[in-house]
DNA sequence: TCGCTTACGATAACAGTTCCTATTATACGG
DNA sequence: CCGTATAATAGGAACTGTTATCGTAAGCGA
């Protein structure tokens, strides 16, 4: 049974090592311009097919916030973020213990609630000191 | 000062009438959809703008879930929501006492947080229905 | 009624993402 | 080490949801 074979490609280790290298829940573009300087002709299509065969894996995780962008995040277990209404910039916070919560929801409505994610919006330190700046 | 003038056209109305009468928290083109009946050649910009109009004004609340498109609602208090991964109906989630969380956000990231929502992804009673059926 | 503003419908532009196709390159069996 | 099957690629077209542009129509105050 061949199942999915996957070939480590340098395109995608580009990516993965992009991604894994910063914290910054980057945008596939973001992540594009990056890679660009390890593989100078990738193309935008190899970008987006490898972050979503990866995410599918369960290798990273897609992040789908309330932003015109999806973001990109090689922590796979973090599920809460708070984002920046200013520039877009997506941060973790951490914190366990919501599983309650999902109970809570799942009596409320019906539903069978399979993850939640919480999205604080707010201003990063660096945009409120620019607009203090301003 | 004029400040903004908004004159209720009846399409701008039939918009409102519309996103009032379900709870569904329709996307712009459902409301084109249901509008048309009332208003046959009314054009999608024209329901996008005044969506937009509406929400900038307070009279309506525009919902930002991680799906691919906007979602509006007219009731303006309710912050919590539950998202069915299946049809991409989005459902109300009732309760309050959250600002312990966003005290607790900004604690974490040194953010100046603004406003949080929280979403719950599920299977929502009627597609599990479906899914049971099959 | 006149003139100004707001809103309209139609359609083009736009951004982000996905899809398509011919070509390339990789893993694997021999 | 080579040949072959096939996954992955680059490049660009297409698609989707949304916003902007433009010329026209309609409401409102003077």
């Amino acid at each position: 049974m061949s199942s999915e074979s996957f070939r480590l490609t340098p395109q995608r280790r580009a990516i993965l090592d992009e991604l894994r290298k910063v914290t910054s829940h980057p945008t596939a573009s973001d992540l594009y311009e990056a890679v660009r300087a390890r593989c100078p002709n990738i193309s935008l299509g190899t970008v987006y097919r490898n972050l979503d065969s990866m995410s599918r894996q369960g290798i990273i995780q897609c992040i789908d916030t309330a932003g015109r962008q999806m973001r990109f995040d090689a922590e796979v277990n973090a599920h809460y973020h708070i984002r920046c209404v200013e520039c877009g910039r997506v941060d973790d916070v951490a914190d366990e213990t919501w599983e309650k919560l999902e109970r809570m929801a799942s009596d409320a409505t019906g539903y069978e609630v399979l993850s939640h994610s919480v999205e604080f919006a707010g201003i990063c330190p660096r945009c409120r000191g620019q607009a203090e700046s301003r």
